[in-house]
DNA sequence: ACTATTGTGACAAACGTTTGCCAACCTTGC
DNA sequence: GCAAGGTTGGCAAACGTTTGTCACAATAGT
């Protein structure tokens, strides 16, 4: 295991019998050099498996296509899509992402954009729970995209949180419940304050009644904990602030013998993977996560501080039924 | 958004009065420097925010602290664990993970690699099914530490593959099943074939009849493809894969009205999110998978060629009953 | 045939670090 | 008080690229 030296633009220009420049100009910007010398170049490069140092091709010119792609919990599956979506729009624009977990902390997530800061062109921020003047502060180093954040003159991309409370809470009337309450997530994260928000509004106007607990951790055991605070609140219906969260109140009224929805419904955010076959089948809002993915990066490369919204859908399976 | 140009050594050694190098040197080799002149030069420091450029500092060592990790497929929960403990284990040595998807193709795996090449310090391959030789290349760069594949000379983490087949045999031969398919994944891949087997070998030592189905899509939809061949094979029990397969095949079966475990067992691979409430829950084998991303990135900052096997624990759930 | 023009390739600087080497200073011991 | 030794900090080179500038050659126009 000795890993050798790589193959530089100097090896490859001395084989070649040209300056480092040239043989740097035939890879990189080919109109530049005759047809004669570029194949000749080429040919010797190919053959030498020359791969040009990312380090060192981004020193000077302070670009190294590289996109950091930080997400708050990577084991939550709603991040799937996402990812697969920014890395097939970095990968089509010759940008390689990079991918971080800050876990839930918005501390890590500070300290690991700090870390990639000078290797990375940009950044996309999922769901992040920084301070507002810390992503004002990160901007003036590189581009940022949000994903379910908005902020003033930040280029964003947010699933509809008006219109998926509106649909969720259409959804409980319409079954007879009155009495309704909102397992809520972290407090500092925008789509928690805006989904509450929302279904405040729409409870109203509706002439149901909601409460909003918690927070409580926007996991499977935040949920469990969540389920018996629910169940005690004597609501008819409960709303998790996500699926996760969702899934997790459905095992412990399971286990505590409640009956779903026969005796409480419960409505999920985020459709992730396992939210059909869980038991009983989740009913949730769905967004399309993939082409959020493929937003972000597409208005982080253009730098255009647009706010992208994207439509929801309920998609009512078998854990909501009529009070 | 001007993206200012970041704070350089140069900038904090002048504000400060010192040579770049003394500032230098005062940051990450304090010894070599009096604890007046550090003090004073690692207040300046502090007060203007100086972060070291990455690129910079990597590009005369070679090394750039930052280690790679390639999954197979990011959207499978089996990763989330390895992703965890490698990250932890890499961030408690100094060092930064990044984390990049194949979706399951040897070649985009090669080509992610090739990229990343010059800017990480080391790999971690998870379940990589790309050819020997192209790893033994690929060592000659850079060290490597494999999951879930063995290679003579490679360091490498893998969960145990012969007694999780004997205890899955002997779970089902218990409950009275002679007549086992096995619906395999990708044929190129370590675990696979490890697998198959395994399974072959415990099945004839205890007299019961195994036949290898496929090779299918290692993800939910080819689970649902399988079903239909493992019923037809006139098994009694499936044994999948992985629990991405053995959930889509509790899925179609269900749609075909064909009780589990009542009329065929079904067992699955990994444990992973959703095996223990997707229905029935799913009889699967287990294993420390969080510990496995630990010991990778040990092992491949250690440069040590050891292999490591991990235990796995078959955990008994409602997808397989007597025969 | 000589100049004007274009095309081509080389030189060298720059990016922000780390580090080997050396000079100067300070301390200590005689 | 002087030499020897150790400590401290600065100079400059190196890492592998890209790119501005320039010189030279080939070509074309007169």
């Amino acid at each position: 295991m000795d890993h050798g030296r790589a193959v530089t633009l100097e090896d490859v220009a001395r084989e070649a019998g040209v300056a480092v420049s040239t043989v740097s100009r035939a890879l990189s910007r080919p109109e530049r050099v005759s047809a004669r010398t570029r194949e000749h170049v080429q040919a010797v490069a190919r053959r030498m498996d020359y791969r040009p140092n990312l380090l060192a091709r981004g020193l000077p010119s302070g670009r190294t296509r590289m996109l950091a792609l930080l997400v708050t919990d990577i084991t939550n599956p709603h991040q799937f899509g996402l990812i697969r979506g920014a890395e097939a729009q970095a990968a089509a624009a010759g940008y390689t992402l990079v991918l971080a977990d800050s876990r839930g902390l918005p501390e890590l997530e500070a300290e690991l954009a700090a870390r990639l800061g000078s290797s990375v062109d940009g950044y996309v921020l999922a769901s992040s729970r920084r301070p507002d003047e810390e992503l004002v502060e990160l901007r003036r180093r590189r581009p940022l995209a949000l994903y379910n954040r908005e902020l003033a003159g930040f280029p964003s991309v947010v699933s509809d949180q008006d219109d998926s409370s509106r649909q969720i809470v259409g959804h409980l009337v319409a079954l007879g419940h009155r009495a309704l309450a909102y397992l809520g997530g972290p407090r500092n994260a925008w789509a928690e304050n805006e989904r509450w928000a929302a279904l405040a509004r729409h409870s109203r106007a509706a002439g149901a009644e909601i409460a909003r607990l918690g927070p409580f951790p926007p996991t499977l055991e935040g949920g469990v904990a969540a389920a018996d605070v629910g169940l005690a609140s004597g609501a008819t219906a409960l709303v998790a602030f996500n699926d996760l969260m969702a899934i997790g109140v459905l095992r412990r009224l399971e286990q505590r013998g409640v009956a779903v929805p026969g005796a409480l419904s419960v409505v999920g955010h985020d459709d992730i993977f396992g939210a059909d076959f869980c038991h009983p089948p989740l009913t949730t809002v769905a967004s399309p996560v993939e082409e959020a993915g493929r937003a972000l990066v597409g208005l982080l490369l253009d730098s255009r501080p647009d706010t992208v919204v994207l439509p929801t859908e309920l998609r009512v399976r078998a854990s909501t039924g009529p009070r």
